[in-house]
DNA sequence: CTTGAGCCTGTAGTGGCTACAGACCCTATC
DNA sequence: GATAGGGTCTGTAGCCACTACAGGCTCAAG
């Protein structure tokens, strides 16, 4: 459905690849501003909106926070920013991913171990088993959870 | 507070490295079993429960679901698990791991590269503004995040 | 017996969505 | 003009794995 310049919330979420929901939940937050309105209440989105949902998007993807997306954004809004200030966040950002790939590879070989000492028998004992119930934490205290995993999708 | 052959869940969240809250959700959600109580209604926890969640927070260290967890400990607490069950599991959990870091890591090769093609000037232009606006995307539409950042530890 | 720390239950909040229910709109066909 | 079907609207509740209260109770020490 094509209103007349401009694009319903269907065809925008076809056109970047963001559901439907996930487009209302941005303006909800704020993230995304509110479009026009056809007669009956539709919503109406023009080129400015194709473009921030895709920023949007894109940042997702790299793995900002809608938080961080917020303070990126406004500073593009204001068009006050400066190369500097983005450059920062950008690095800020990356020293978390360095982090996370840092936890993850450390995780990977704890498992790795635990898989290859699994003799992978039909018999009721596993040295998975026992590695988790003997294992002293690696981590201190009050940060148990390190490595979420990744929701569904 | 040393209840008679019991912890009580203070000790028991400093013991382990739990916050209490945790444990009381532990319990809600059917991981932890129900504890004793004392006459005036307090938990009691004894040498089993320390063990079992003891077990959960290397688990959730190592990144399983407390879902997945609680199928290890079913197959635990049945003493019906065999080497194979629990291996199956631990590589099937390695594999998202894998999947995880080889994520992260194109990620932050983009990220990188944003970072490094900003001149980090004082003027109101960036390419990571730039880059975040046009860069085409990389996965299918409908997948639009695929690195969930970390939730706060 | 008082004090204060610890514990109890229950509820609500977090992030980033997703999934409904029940109503409304819009277009195409008959 | 009536109707069928899709799309869209609002609002609410759910997901995970916690965390943070409020308002009351218990317990051990002094």
């Amino acid at each position: 459905m094509k209103v007349a310049e401009g694009l319903s919330i269907g065809s925008l979420s076809q056109q970047i690849g963001v559901n439907i929901e996930t487009i209302r939940y941005y303006e909800k937050i704020g993230v995304m501003p509110r479009p026009g309105r056809s007669a009956g209440g539709y919503r109406v989105y023009g080129p400015e909106h194709v473009k921030r949902l895709h920023f949007i998007r894109r940042g997702r993807e790299l793995g900002f926070s809608l938080d961080e997306l917020r303070g990126l954004l406004r500073l593009v809004d204001g068009h006050s920013y400066t190369c500097a200030e983005v450059h920062a966040l950008t690095v800020e950002h990356l020293e978390d991913i360095r982090q996370k790939i840092a936890d993850l590879k450390s995780l990977k070989r704890v498992m790795s171990n635990m898989a290859a000492s699994c003799t992978r028998d039909q018999i009721p004992e596993c040295p998975v088993i026992d590695a988790l119930y003997k294992m002293p934490p690696v981590r201190p205290p009050g940060s148990p959870a390190p490595a979420r995993r990744a929701p569904s999708g």
